[in-house]
DNA sequence: GTCTATAACTCGATAGAC
DNA sequence: GTCTATCGAGTTATAGAC
């Protein structure tokens, strides 16, 4: 096989190879997002790529090794981002600021997330806490150092760090988990749910800030 | 057959019947509440109550009707019970108090509760809503009113009550649905968790009111 | 790599004896 | 009412042709 007819064939092959394999992942990520795993039907993902079953396995052998590729793709990209920011040496209200945006933010962009990790969280908590963290539990007392010190200051109401934390996560990501209820008593359709998340950016620092501003 | 005869063969079918349909009743629940809809195997039912499969359909016909029949027991001595405080005409700080205290409260007893509901509302949103709440939308015009007059007042900052409804719920909810990440990132084991929580009661009520009192 | 066909299995549901 | 046995639908996974 001389040179270009070799270079063609690689070409192609990987062409189509990455496609299909990017075809699969695509609608496995939309199918498992929102039916999640015990939801999810094969089927279902392979039409959606728009190809057969037995191509599913022949790429990832098994529905939960498909299904473990999506989750940690997801996850990893989201949980790490926002902790790094927790975990930062920025100014505190800047911190919470940057926080709120980044994780309201992201759940905008994709609001089944924060139901795909909690569940499967709640399905599997330690392997899939591990797997998250790459084994690392977040240090958080860098966190309730940088807290005590601004209450030593006098700058923040005395407060422990670990409440602080769970509250800012509470605000940002319940919303998005019990979307239907909220929507529903609020009579808001999905773009007015929308308009009212990216609102809802600002009105979630300033009522934490409030809260715990001297 | 005789009075006697007759009394003791009612009086035996019923005691039989119920402990039977009982001991069912509350190993679906167990079941359902740990596992889910989907999750959950008829057969686990089954063994839990020390009973077989058949006898299962033979008391409720189907795995959704059992599934119906314990979601909204669940869901409604929960939600209409802290909605109904809520639209209560209870002076505001003292109605986020027993909120607060309320949802709490009732999730430390059943911790699984949260996600139940919220996956089931996930689920099947419209239909799911309309039964928890027998189709009457919570009339959350109350609330605006009630906060609208405490700002009016100068009591309180401005804020929208859907906001604040939001918050609250958010916050007594989220350290439940996502307790085992809760946990992992706080170290905290089962009992200790519990112990925050109930401490969380009077925390929550503190940070909610230090933000919005002027 | 991709397909069709089908094996292997799980699980909800039913039939029928007692 | 309760049981054993089994059916039948639905799903994951594999075999084998192209």
């Amino acid at each position: 096989m001389c040179l270009t007819k070799w270079l063609n064939h690689v070409t192609k092959d990987m062409k189509t190879d990455i496609s299909t394999e990017q075809k699969i992942l695509e609608a496995a990520k939309q199918v498992f997002l929102e039916k999640g795993l015990d939801g999810a039907r094969m089927q279902d993902i392979a039409d959606k790529a728009g190809i057969n079953k037995a191509l599913l396995h022949y790429y990832f052998r098994s529905k939960d090794k498909l299904f473990e590729v999506i989750f940690l793709e997801e996850a990893r990209k989201f949980m790490p981002r926002v902790v790094e920011i927790m975990m930062s040496e920025l100014d505190l209200f800047e911190k919470i600021e940057m926080f709120v945006g980044q994780y309201i933010g992201t759940l905008i962009q994709n609001p089944l997330l924060a139901n795909f990790i909690v569940n499967e969280i709640n399905r599997n908590p330690n392997d899939t806490l591990k797997k998250i963290f790459n084994n690392q539990r977040p240090p958080i007392e860098k966190v309730e150092v940088h807290v005590a010190k601004m209450v030593k200051k006098g700058i923040i109401k005395p407060i422990k760090a670990e409440q602080l934390m769970i509250n800012m996560v509470s605000l940002c990501a319940f919303p998005f988990l019990a979307r239907p209820m909220v929507q529903w008593v609020t009579k808001k359709n999905d773009k007015e749910f929308m308009i009212m998340m990216e609102q809802r950016k600002k009105d979630v620092v300033k009522f934490i800030i409030d809260s715990i501003r001297k």
